[in-house]
DNA sequence: AGCGAATAAGTGCATATGCACCTATTATGA
DNA sequence: TCATAATAGGTGCATATGCACTTATTCGCT
Protein backbone atom coordinates (compact mmCIF):
# COMPACT_ATOMS: atom_id res chain seq x y z
CA UNK A 1 0.00 0.00 0.00
CA UNK A 2 1.78 3.31 -0.85
CA UNK A 3 -0.50 6.33 -0.75
CA UNK A 4 -3.82 5.18 1.14
CA UNK A 5 -5.10 8.61 1.75
CA UNK A 6 -4.58 12.41 0.38
CA UNK A 7 -3.18 14.51 3.17
CA UNK A 8 -2.54 17.64 1.22
CA UNK A 9 -0.73 19.93 4.17
CA UNK A 10 1.82 19.55 6.63
CA UNK A 11 -0.37 20.42 9.35
CA UNK A 12 -2.24 17.22 9.57
CA UNK A 13 -4.72 14.46 7.89
CA UNK A 14 -7.98 15.55 6.84
CA UNK A 15 -9.59 15.04 10.12
CA UNK A 16 -13.07 13.91 7.45
CA UNK A 17 -11.21 10.96 5.94
CA UNK A 18 -9.64 9.78 9.11
CA UNK A 19 -12.10 6.12 9.90
CA UNK A 20 -11.88 6.05 14.10
CA UNK A 21 -12.76 9.94 13.88
CA UNK A 22 -15.47 9.82 11.56
CA UNK A 23 -17.03 6.71 13.50
CA UNK A 24 -16.55 8.54 16.84
CA UNK A 25 -18.10 11.49 15.82
CA UNK A 26 -21.37 9.69 15.02
CA UNK A 27 -20.50 7.33 17.56
CA UNK A 28 -21.24 10.15 19.78
CA UNK A 29 -24.54 11.99 18.26
CA UNK A 30 -26.43 8.83 18.06
CA UNK A 31 -25.80 7.79 21.34
CA UNK A 32 -27.28 10.92 21.97
CA UNK A 33 -30.26 10.43 20.18
CA UNK A 34 -30.82 6.88 21.27
CA UNK A 35 -30.12 7.73 24.80
CA UNK A 36 -33.24 10.57 24.81
CA UNK A 37 -35.29 8.06 23.16
CA UNK A 38 -34.87 5.43 26.10
CA UNK A 39 -34.49 7.84 28.57
CA UNK A 40 -38.67 7.05 29.76
CA UNK A 41 -37.43 3.38 30.21
CA UNK A 42 -34.30 4.76 32.91
CA UNK A 43 -31.91 3.08 30.18
CA UNK A 44 -29.09 4.23 28.17
CA UNK A 45 -28.39 2.94 25.30
CA UNK A 46 -25.36 0.52 25.53
CA UNK A 47 -27.30 -0.65 28.91
CA UNK A 48 -30.56 -1.44 26.73
CA UNK A 49 -27.72 -3.70 24.05
CA UNK A 50 -26.58 -5.72 27.08
CA UNK A 51 -29.25 -6.46 28.82
CA UNK A 52 -31.49 -7.52 25.81
CA UNK A 53 -28.56 -9.66 24.52
CA UNK A 54 -28.67 -11.34 28.20
CA UNK A 55 -32.53 -11.20 28.49
CA UNK A 56 -32.81 -13.31 25.10
CA UNK A 57 -30.15 -16.18 26.28
CA UNK A 58 -29.58 -18.65 29.20
CA UNK A 59 -27.37 -17.46 31.72
CA UNK A 60 -23.60 -17.72 30.35
CA UNK A 61 -20.09 -16.50 32.16
CA UNK A 62 -18.92 -13.04 31.69
CA UNK A 63 -16.10 -13.66 28.92
CA UNK A 64 -19.18 -15.59 26.87
CA UNK A 65 -21.08 -12.43 27.00
CA UNK A 66 -18.16 -10.04 26.46
CA UNK A 67 -17.81 -11.93 23.41
CA UNK A 68 -21.27 -11.88 22.16
CA UNK A 69 -21.17 -8.02 22.43
CA UNK A 70 -17.53 -7.58 21.15
CA UNK A 71 -16.49 -5.89 24.27
CA UNK A 72 -13.81 -6.20 26.47
CA UNK A 73 -13.97 -8.23 28.93
CA UNK A 74 -13.51 -5.67 32.10
CA UNK A 75 -15.80 -3.11 30.93
CA UNK A 76 -18.20 -5.38 30.99
CA UNK A 77 -17.72 -6.45 34.53
CA UNK A 78 -18.19 -2.27 35.05
CA UNK A 79 -20.82 -2.45 32.53
CA UNK A 80 -22.96 -4.38 34.66
CA UNK A 81 -22.71 -2.78 38.04
CA UNK A 82 -25.61 -0.46 37.04
CA UNK A 83 -27.52 -3.23 35.83
CA UNK A 84 -27.44 -5.20 39.24
CA UNK A 85 -27.71 -2.16 41.18
CA UNK A 86 -31.38 -1.52 39.26
CA UNK A 87 -32.34 -5.28 40.11
CA UNK A 88 -32.27 -5.78 36.40
CA UNK A 89 -29.31 -8.32 36.15
CA UNK A 90 -28.23 -11.73 38.50
CA UNK A 91 -24.64 -12.88 38.77
CA UNK A 92 -24.75 -16.23 40.45
CA UNK A 93 -22.43 -19.01 40.53
CA UNK A 94 -21.89 -22.38 39.23
CA UNK A 95 -19.58 -25.20 40.01
CA UNK A 96 -16.71 -23.72 38.46
CA UNK A 97 -15.92 -21.65 41.09
CA UNK A 98 -14.32 -18.90 38.59
CA UNK A 99 -17.12 -18.20 36.53
CA UNK A 100 -20.09 -15.64 37.02
CA UNK A 101 -22.86 -16.58 35.48
CA UNK A 102 -24.77 -13.52 34.36
CA UNK A 103 -28.63 -13.16 33.53
CA UNK A 104 -31.28 -10.77 33.81
CA UNK A 105 -34.19 -10.98 36.11
CA UNK A 106 -37.92 -10.59 35.74
CA UNK A 107 -37.09 -7.03 36.19
CA UNK A 108 -34.71 -6.76 33.57
CA UNK A 109 -36.69 -8.34 30.86
CA UNK A 110 -39.63 -6.44 31.99
CA UNK A 111 -37.37 -3.33 31.42
CA UNK A 112 -35.88 -4.69 28.27
CA UNK A 113 -39.90 -4.98 26.58
CA UNK A 114 -41.17 -1.86 27.73
CA UNK A 115 -37.65 -0.31 26.44
CA UNK A 116 -38.34 -1.93 22.85
CA UNK A 117 -40.71 0.40 21.57
CA UNK A 118 -38.44 3.15 22.35
CA UNK A 119 -35.74 1.56 20.88
CA UNK A 120 -37.50 1.48 17.81
CA UNK A 121 -38.50 5.27 17.70
CA UNK A 122 -34.95 5.75 17.81
CA UNK A 123 -34.18 2.94 14.89
CA UNK A 124 -36.55 4.82 13.25
CA UNK A 125 -35.69 7.71 13.04
CA UNK A 126 -32.33 6.80 11.61
CA UNK A 127 -33.73 4.54 9.04
CA UNK A 128 -36.19 7.48 7.56
CA UNK A 129 -33.33 9.66 7.58
CA UNK A 130 -30.86 7.77 5.57
CA UNK A 131 -33.33 5.09 3.83
CA UNK A 132 -33.59 1.39 4.38
CA UNK A 133 -31.31 0.15 1.94
CA UNK A 134 -28.64 3.40 3.11
CA UNK A 135 -28.22 2.37 6.57
CA UNK A 136 -28.78 -1.70 6.18
CA UNK A 137 -25.65 -1.13 3.91
CA UNK A 138 -23.90 0.80 6.32
CA UNK A 139 -24.70 -1.63 8.52
CA UNK A 140 -23.08 -3.88 6.67
CA UNK A 141 -19.96 -2.47 6.59
CA UNK A 142 -19.74 -1.73 9.86
CA UNK A 143 -19.74 -5.55 10.74
CA UNK A 144 -17.27 -6.06 7.97
CA UNK A 145 -15.09 -3.33 9.97
CA UNK A 146 -15.48 -5.27 12.97
CA UNK A 147 -15.16 -8.66 11.65
CA UNK A 148 -12.26 -11.39 12.52
CA UNK A 149 -10.53 -11.48 9.58
CA UNK A 150 -9.74 -15.11 10.79
CA UNK A 151 -13.44 -15.86 11.43
CA UNK B 1 -11.41 -6.90 23.86
CA UNK B 2 -12.82 -10.19 22.20
CA UNK B 3 -13.74 -11.71 18.79
CA UNK B 4 -17.48 -11.20 16.89
CA UNK B 5 -19.76 -13.93 17.59
CA UNK B 6 -23.05 -14.22 15.53
CA UNK B 7 -25.86 -12.88 17.77
CA UNK B 8 -29.35 -14.23 17.27
CA UNK B 9 -32.40 -13.11 19.67
CA UNK B 10 -35.11 -14.65 19.72
CA UNK B 11 -37.27 -12.29 22.66
CA UNK B 12 -36.23 -8.98 21.61
CA UNK B 13 -35.03 -6.56 18.67
CA UNK B 14 -31.95 -8.04 17.07
CA UNK B 15 -29.25 -6.24 18.20
CA UNK B 16 -27.38 -6.92 14.88
CA UNK B 17 -29.67 -4.51 13.24
CA UNK B 18 -29.41 -2.22 15.72
CA UNK B 19 -27.72 1.19 14.57
CA UNK B 20 -26.36 2.08 18.24
CA UNK B 21 -25.15 -1.02 18.81
CA UNK B 22 -23.30 -1.59 15.46
CA UNK B 23 -21.89 1.49 16.04
CA UNK B 24 -20.29 1.30 19.53
CA UNK B 25 -19.01 -2.25 18.59
CA UNK B 26 -17.58 -0.61 15.64
CA UNK B 27 -15.93 2.25 17.32
CA UNK B 28 -14.56 0.02 19.93
CA UNK B 29 -12.70 -2.02 17.57
CA UNK B 30 -11.80 0.59 15.42
CA UNK B 31 -10.49 2.48 18.49
CA UNK B 32 -8.20 -0.09 19.68
CA UNK B 33 -6.74 -0.42 16.65
CA UNK B 34 -5.91 3.17 16.06
CA UNK B 35 -5.20 3.84 19.64
CA UNK B 36 -2.10 0.68 19.06
CA UNK B 37 -1.41 2.37 16.13
CA UNK B 38 -0.51 5.68 17.70
CA UNK B 39 1.24 4.78 21.02
CA UNK B 40 4.39 5.29 19.75
CA UNK B 41 3.84 8.83 19.62
CA UNK B 42 2.13 8.79 23.03
CA UNK B 43 -1.13 9.72 21.51
CA UNK B 44 -4.99 8.29 21.62
CA UNK B 45 -7.18 8.34 18.70
CA UNK B 46 -9.26 10.57 20.02
CA UNK B 47 -6.55 13.12 21.06
CA UNK B 48 -4.70 13.00 17.96
CA UNK B 49 -8.29 13.84 16.34
CA UNK B 50 -8.17 16.44 18.78
CA UNK B 51 -4.99 17.86 17.90
CA UNK B 52 -4.79 17.33 14.51
CA UNK B 53 -7.83 20.13 13.89
CA UNK B 54 -5.98 22.30 16.52
CA UNK B 55 -2.90 22.10 14.89
CA UNK B 56 -3.96 22.83 11.55
CA UNK B 57 -5.54 26.19 12.77
CA UNK B 58 -5.70 29.64 14.47
CA UNK B 59 -6.30 29.39 18.02
CA UNK B 60 -9.95 29.31 18.83
CA UNK B 61 -12.68 29.47 21.03
CA UNK B 62 -13.52 26.16 22.84
CA UNK B 63 -17.40 26.36 21.72
CA UNK B 64 -16.17 26.44 18.23
CA UNK B 65 -13.62 23.80 18.38
CA UNK B 66 -16.35 21.52 20.16
CA UNK B 67 -18.62 22.80 16.75
CA UNK B 68 -15.60 21.33 14.30
CA UNK B 69 -15.37 18.74 16.59
CA UNK B 70 -19.38 17.64 16.46
CA UNK B 71 -18.68 16.83 20.52
CA UNK B 72 -20.01 18.06 23.82
CA UNK B 73 -18.41 21.49 25.12
CA UNK B 74 -18.14 19.61 28.68
CA UNK B 75 -16.05 16.43 26.94
CA UNK B 76 -14.13 18.31 24.76
CA UNK B 77 -12.96 20.58 28.18
CA UNK B 78 -11.97 17.37 29.91
CA UNK B 79 -10.15 15.78 26.73
CA UNK B 80 -7.75 18.78 26.50
CA UNK B 81 -6.72 18.50 29.71
CA UNK B 82 -4.44 15.54 29.07
CA UNK B 83 -2.94 17.80 26.19
CA UNK B 84 -2.72 20.58 28.15
CA UNK B 85 -0.51 18.73 30.45
CA UNK B 86 1.79 16.84 28.00
CA UNK B 87 2.44 20.96 27.08
CA UNK B 88 1.06 20.16 23.62
CA UNK B 89 -1.97 22.83 24.05
CA UNK B 90 -2.25 25.99 25.15
CA UNK B 91 -5.59 27.57 26.33
CA UNK B 92 -5.09 31.14 25.85
CA UNK B 93 -7.21 34.79 26.67
CA UNK B 94 -8.24 37.33 24.64
CA UNK B 95 -10.28 40.87 25.73
CA UNK B 96 -13.75 39.09 26.38
CA UNK B 97 -12.87 37.29 29.44
CA UNK B 98 -15.34 34.80 29.16
CA UNK B 99 -13.48 32.99 25.82
CA UNK B 100 -10.83 30.83 26.39
CA UNK B 101 -8.59 30.45 22.84
CA UNK B 102 -7.60 26.68 22.27
CA UNK B 103 -4.43 26.31 20.21
CA UNK B 104 -1.23 23.77 19.58
CA UNK B 105 2.14 24.54 20.73
CA UNK B 106 5.13 23.87 19.01
CA UNK B 107 5.25 20.79 20.76
CA UNK B 108 1.71 19.36 19.99
CA UNK B 109 2.19 20.28 16.09
CA UNK B 110 5.83 18.24 16.64
CA UNK B 111 3.96 15.28 17.85
CA UNK B 112 1.02 15.61 15.31
CA UNK B 113 3.25 15.14 12.61
CA UNK B 114 5.00 12.35 14.51
CA UNK B 115 1.85 10.46 14.72
CA UNK B 116 0.73 11.35 11.14
CA UNK B 117 2.53 8.14 9.53
CA UNK B 118 0.95 5.79 11.96
CA UNK B 119 -2.28 7.28 11.75
CA UNK B 120 -1.47 6.22 7.89
CA UNK B 121 -0.84 3.19 9.27
CA UNK B 122 -4.26 2.36 10.76
CA UNK B 123 -5.74 3.91 8.09
CA UNK B 124 -4.12 1.83 5.57
CA UNK B 125 -5.38 -1.48 7.55
CA UNK B 126 -8.96 -0.40 7.65
CA UNK B 127 -8.48 0.46 3.50
CA UNK B 128 -7.09 -2.73 2.92
CA UNK B 129 -9.95 -4.30 4.94
CA UNK B 130 -12.82 -3.09 3.03
CA UNK B 131 -11.40 -1.39 0.16
CA UNK B 132 -11.33 2.14 -0.70
CA UNK B 133 -14.59 2.39 -2.32
CA UNK B 134 -16.57 0.38 0.45
CA UNK B 135 -14.56 2.98 3.57
CA UNK B 136 -15.33 6.06 0.97
CA UNK B 137 -18.80 4.78 0.95
CA UNK B 138 -19.20 3.76 4.53
CA UNK B 139 -17.64 7.55 5.78
CA UNK B 140 -20.44 8.98 3.66
CA UNK B 141 -23.09 7.09 5.18
CA UNK B 142 -21.52 8.07 8.91
CA UNK B 143 -21.55 11.93 7.65
CA UNK B 144 -25.19 11.60 6.71
CA UNK B 145 -25.64 9.79 10.02
CA UNK B 146 -24.39 12.95 11.85
CA UNK B 147 -25.04 15.72 9.76
CA UNK B 148 -27.73 18.04 11.73
CA UNK B 149 -31.02 18.13 9.09
CA UNK B 150 -31.66 21.88 9.26
CA UNK B 151 -27.63 22.47 7.77
C1' DA C 1 -0.86 -35.74 45.88
C1' DG C 2 1.23 -31.75 44.27
C1' DC C 3 3.18 -28.36 41.17
C1' DG C 4 2.89 -25.31 37.32
C1' DA C 5 -0.03 -23.83 33.45
C1' DA C 6 -4.29 -22.26 32.05
C1' DT C 7 -8.60 -20.08 32.87
C1' DA C 8 -12.15 -16.67 34.86
C1' DA C 9 -12.73 -12.60 36.74
C1' DG C 10 -11.63 -8.22 39.37
C1' DT C 11 -8.77 -3.66 40.35
C1' DG C 12 -6.02 0.51 39.56
C1' DC C 13 -5.32 3.99 36.55
C1' DA C 14 -6.34 7.09 32.95
C1' DT C 15 -9.28 8.83 29.56
C1' DA C 16 -13.96 9.63 27.13
C1' DT C 17 -18.81 10.96 27.33
C1' DG C 18 -22.74 14.01 28.38
C1' DC C 19 -26.59 15.93 31.32
C1' DA C 20 -27.81 19.14 34.97
C1' DC C 21 -26.32 22.75 37.21
C1' DC C 22 -23.13 26.47 38.39
C1' DT C 23 -20.03 30.89 37.93
C1' DA C 24 -18.17 34.73 35.53
C1' DT C 25 -18.38 38.13 32.06
C1' DT C 26 -20.48 40.83 28.48
C1' DA C 27 -24.38 42.79 25.95
C1' DT C 28 -28.96 45.14 26.10
C1' DG C 29 -32.43 48.17 26.97
C1' DA C 30 -35.58 50.94 29.78
C1' DT D 1 -26.83 53.35 34.99
C1' DC D 2 -28.31 49.24 36.56
C1' DA D 3 -31.19 45.15 36.28
C1' DT D 4 -31.56 41.36 33.29
C1' DA D 5 -30.61 38.39 29.51
C1' DA D 6 -27.28 36.19 26.82
C1' DT D 7 -22.91 34.07 26.34
C1' DA D 8 -18.56 31.27 27.53
C1' DG D 9 -16.99 28.10 30.18
C1' DG D 10 -16.40 24.85 34.37
C1' DT D 11 -18.04 21.11 38.00
C1' DG D 12 -20.44 17.11 40.00
C1' DC D 13 -22.14 12.92 39.00
C1' DA D 14 -22.61 8.72 36.61
C1' DT D 15 -21.37 5.73 33.07
C1' DA D 16 -18.20 3.79 29.23
C1' DT D 17 -13.69 2.20 27.69
C1' DG D 18 -9.47 -0.66 27.87
C1' DC D 19 -4.55 -1.79 29.26
C1' DA D 20 -1.61 -3.73 32.81
C1' DC D 21 -1.69 -6.21 36.66
C1' DT D 22 -3.61 -9.14 40.31
C1' DT D 23 -6.34 -12.92 42.61
C1' DA D 24 -8.72 -17.17 42.77
C1' DT D 25 -9.74 -21.56 40.96
C1' DT D 26 -9.27 -25.46 38.04
C1' DC D 27 -6.77 -28.41 34.85
C1' DG D 28 -2.95 -31.43 33.37
C1' DC D 29 0.77 -33.88 34.09
C1' DT D 30 4.08 -36.41 36.55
Amino acid sequence: MTEPTHVKDTTGPDIALCAHATLRRAMRVISQSYDAALKPAGLKATQFTVLAVIAGRDPMPMTRLAEILVMDRTTLTRNLKPLVAKGWTEIGRERDERVRLVSATGAGKAVVAEAIPLWRQAQGQVERRLGADRLSALLGGLRALTEDPRG
